[in-house]
DNA sequence: GTCTATACGATGATAGAC
DNA sequence: GTCTATCATCGTATAGAC
């Protein structure tokens, strides 16, 4: 083992890269020859390009995953000790909050950020299916607790505005990714927590709708 | 002239083939063998992939791009005929209402609202260059109208709110074509005046705050 | 002017020898 | 674990038929 990293490397390597030239752009080649390492290499470690994606979301997603469960769950257990129904502001907070926050890291956390934004817009369907596998349960547990919180409103109308909350989260965090793109009035350093609590705001308000 | 609308036929599948597999997924063998062209023909009507895709782009987003300048000039000048700053409802409507209904359209459109809904995320630079430039100008426009709208809040405020005014709905635009992907409790069908409103509604609350 | 057939260079992922 | 060879497929270019 001369290079006992190598899995690991193959592992940033190709984070950094698909978050910046997307999937498809991105070749083995490139990536093996930044990390250092031989273009079958990956086929050993992985078993296929396919294989790499899903092994670089799981690494970060599972453990993320699990932070943002866990906050939804301490949300509900506070509301039940309370004899209350969840508030819609606390259940958007406990998922945003650690995501975002999350976003903003490390580095190498950012790239998996701009990554994590676009898989659910990607074109292609099994980049796609990739991630949503691995959101879904968490998606079901974040929809619940959102009908709970606002029982008086029809059921479409709650999973539109959580709908709505998703695409605002995750537009931002594209944009932390590739620096506005949109707009040269794009902030240059933006503070993560400013900005938590600019988007809860935001989706807290539109949750409720207009009075 | 055998095949008088050869180059319209290849317009029409490369719209839906790049919206159903993304760019890069879609290669002009595929398109000019749904469109029972030559694989040439692209090369002679457009000139590149690149090009067509931009054919693909400009077809629909040039007078969709006139429709709502039009709509937000509208706003403007009755909200100066009244020596006030216009509504952010009002702005917010004058650009979301004739974008969703036009996505709502034909199937054509519908397919397009897909690519142009992943266009903004695409991780691919050349693709989401191609795209942002045709519609930057109008983004300016409606930020400046934003502004004027909303002379109390911070300029990052009005801002970031319209970001994730635009985030939640080109999320919509994705989910209109692909059919939820997130979700098995995905309305079938969807009526788009009823949608309008309910994003309406969002986006306008969360452009105010909460009290 | 339009379209077709075919060829080219580059790059994709992977299998099998080492 | 590593490397080389291989083969499919990509976008593009060109020469010529209608």
């Amino acid at each position: 083992m001369s290079q006992p990293d190598t899995r690991e490397r193959i592992l940033d390597t190709a984070e950094e890269l698909f978050a910046t030239n997307g999937y498809h752009c991105t070749s083995l080649r490139a990536i093996t020859a930044a990390a250092g390492a031989n273009l079958a290499a990956v086929n050993y470690h992985f078993g296929s390009k396919e294989a790499l994606l899903e092994e670089v979301f799981r690494r970060r997603l599972v453990p993320l995953n699990a932070l943002r469960a866990e906050s939804l769950r301490d949300v509900a257990e506070q509301a039940a000790a309370r004899g209350e129904n969840p508030e819609a502001g606390d259940v958007l907070r406990a998922f945003i909050a650690p995501t975002l926050r999350f976003c903003c890291g490390e580095p190498g956390a950012r790239h998996f950020s701009t990554l994590v934004g676009r898989s659910m817009a990607e074109p292609d369907a099994t980049v796609r299916t990739i991630f949503l596998q691995l959101i879904q349960p968490l998606f079901e547990q974040l929809l619940s607790l959102m009908r709970d919180a606002q029982p008086e409103l029809p059921l479409a109308t709650v999973f539109w505005r959580l709908q709505f909350s998703l695409g605002a989260m995750t537009h931002v965090m594209r944009l932390l990714g590739h620096g506005g793109g949109l707009l040269q009035t794009f902030p240059e350093e933006v503070d993560s927590e400013i900005l938590i609590e600019e988007l809860l705001t935001f989706v807290t308000a539109g949750s409720k709708g207009i009075a």
